[in-house]
DNA sequence: GCTAATCTCATCACACGCAGTGTGATGAGCCCATTAGC
């Protein structure tokens, strides 16, 4: 897939700075046969059980969610999960299933003044690194996990509504020529007719 | 080189308010995404 210039950008305003990334989580063996293991039982956790998997093995829940991303991506398993119930080759019970599928964190729903924060900060560098995250994150009250979230979708949303206004931008060009077409079109026949 | 972290894009899910919009959460990525730390 192809990136745009901004995020290159972005590593380079990053890196003057603060520390772009995460530093890299090493899971130990035991950690790792835990999350093999749970896998291979249900590619698609819910929420509560990557809580779950998150307190066994002493990590936070956001890097569970990534190992699994990574893990369906690597392991060739290409499937959607179905809604609710799934066959019944799963280990899952029908109604845990039905809660998997349903099992998502909770909304979070940010006050005026955290959005406004989130705004400000999103004006100044629409790619923070992990350092300016969570002092955003600390700053606001919510984990580090929502913040990146939500630069995501405010990243998406933005390209979305560029596009858009692009777009309005070309039909109103495409209308204008065309009326000016037909303004020269309706002269040239009066002309003739005169 | 392996793989955690990050990105974009598409889509789901839910709140708000009563049909559609806004936005947080989640998943894929097909030359099987790219980047970068160990």
């Amino acid at each position: 897939m192809q990136h745009d210039f901004i995020p290159y950008l972005k590593t380079l305003l990053n890196t003057v700075a603060t520390k772009c990334r995460r530093s890299r989580t090493s899971f130990t063996e035991e950690q790792l046969k835990i999350l093999v293991q749970a896998f291979s039982q249900n590619p698609y956790p819910g929420y509560t059980a990557k809580q779950r998997l998150a307190v066994e093995i002493n990590t936070e829940e956001s890097r569970i969610q990534i190992w699994f991303q990574n893990r369906r991506a690597r392991h060739g398993f290409l499937e959607r999960p179905k809604k609710n119930l799934g066959s019944s080759k799963d280990h899952a019970s029908p109604k845990e299933k039905i809660q998997d599928g349903r099992d998502r964190r909770c909304r979070t729903s940010y006050s005026s003044s955290q959005l406004q924060t989130l705004k400000n900060a999103f004006t100044e560098n629409p790619y923070p690194g992990i350092d300016s995250r969570e002092q955003l994150a600390e700053e606001i009250g919510v984990p580090e996990s929502r913040v990146q979230i939500w630069f995501q979708n405010r990243r998406s949303r933005l390209r979305i509504q560029r596009k858009r206004g692009l777009e309005e931008t070309d039909d109103t060009k495409n209308h204008a020529a065309l009326v000016t077409k037909s303004r020269f079109r309706v002269q040239q026949v009066l002309r003739t007719m005169k």
